[in-house]
DNA sequence: ATGCCTGCAAAGGATTTGCACCCTA
DNA sequence: TAGGGTGCAAATCCTTTGCAGGCAT
């Protein structure tokens, strides 16, 4: 396992990061990106928000940006590839930090409960290659989702069904 | 390899599937729902097409069915399993014919042309079962998207880049 | 200073919904 | 005949865009 770094570090590098890609396209590093990508990290991975969830978080926060602003600047972030967009529940378009590494990490979403849960599967990774790769596909991405109910879900239909008895 | 079988055959089976579980649920069986099913199955498994296209399709038959009711087809028949749904291309949500069996077939959609393979693997089946069960998850669907560049794109951009020497 | 960005509000596209009439079961 | 379905248009929802002013570089 990876050492887990210090959440401080990891946002003081990626916020120049930001700044570099950004200038280097002739972009600007502005206090509203820097506000949407800090809740990002504050929450930490495997969180997923939509648009209008970041814009009520940073509400809240005191921190002000405009919808459109939060649209814009997640596009960017994707663009930038710090963050990551998916629609894992149906029709609702979410983003989450992306993972540092090039580790491909799927979905697993509860469909009672829309709970998420990642995990990676080196044997998925390695079999999506080989089909690209009889295929002449150039892969740049996976994204695998599996929908169901989860544990919890499941034993709390148990619990209903059983005292219905 | 299954044998394959009759178009006709298969349009109606589904025909009396449709009007039997539609008359089960309480629920009709309309012109415009054959319509629509129809347009899926005369296409064969593998095209996908939005809202607007199946309209469109419809319109170009002669075949008049309002916008209104093509979504409300569409989401019908995907409750009823005769049809798949799938954001396979950003931003464009489409539908399938459902594949006969339990065979879960995944996506290689092209990011330059938007073409769209299908395939099916053994092996990621397998993989999603297995993890699932780790976690104590009830799988239902396995949704797998491979995203890069198609072959014939591939070949092209690199005539295309000779051209320029 | 330059010109990229932001906020606001309006525009846009996709999907849903209310309602009066229609038609299947 | 009853009540689910349809078409139409209006309403919604989500996202993008035009524009005037603001602020990084």
């Amino acid at each position: 396992m990876a050492q887990r770094v210090p959440v401080a570090s990891i946002q003081q590098y990626s916020q120049e990061h930001l700044r570099e890609v950004l200038n280097t396209a002739g972009r600007r590093l502005t206090p509203q990106r820097e506000k949407v990508l800090s809740l990002f990290q504050n929450l930490g991975p495997g969180h997923h928000l939509t648009a209008d969830d970041v814009h009520h978080h940073l509400k809240q926060s005191g921190k002000k940006v405009s919808l459109a602003t939060v649209y814009r600047s997640l596009k960017l972030l994707v663009d930038i590839r710090l963050l990551d967009e998916g629609e894992w529940q149906e029709g609702l378009h979410c983003y989450e930090l992306r993972q540092g590494g090039s580790k491909a990490h799927h979905h697993m979403v509860c469909m009672r409960c829309g709970h998420t849960e990642e995990f990676i599967s080196e044997v998925i990774t390695a079999a999506s290659r080989d089909v690209s790769q009889v295929t002449g596909f150039e892969l740049t991405e996976v994204r695998l989702i599996l929908r169901g109910i989860c544990r919890r879900c499941r034993q709390r239909s148990k619990a209903t069904a059983e005292a219905l008895l």
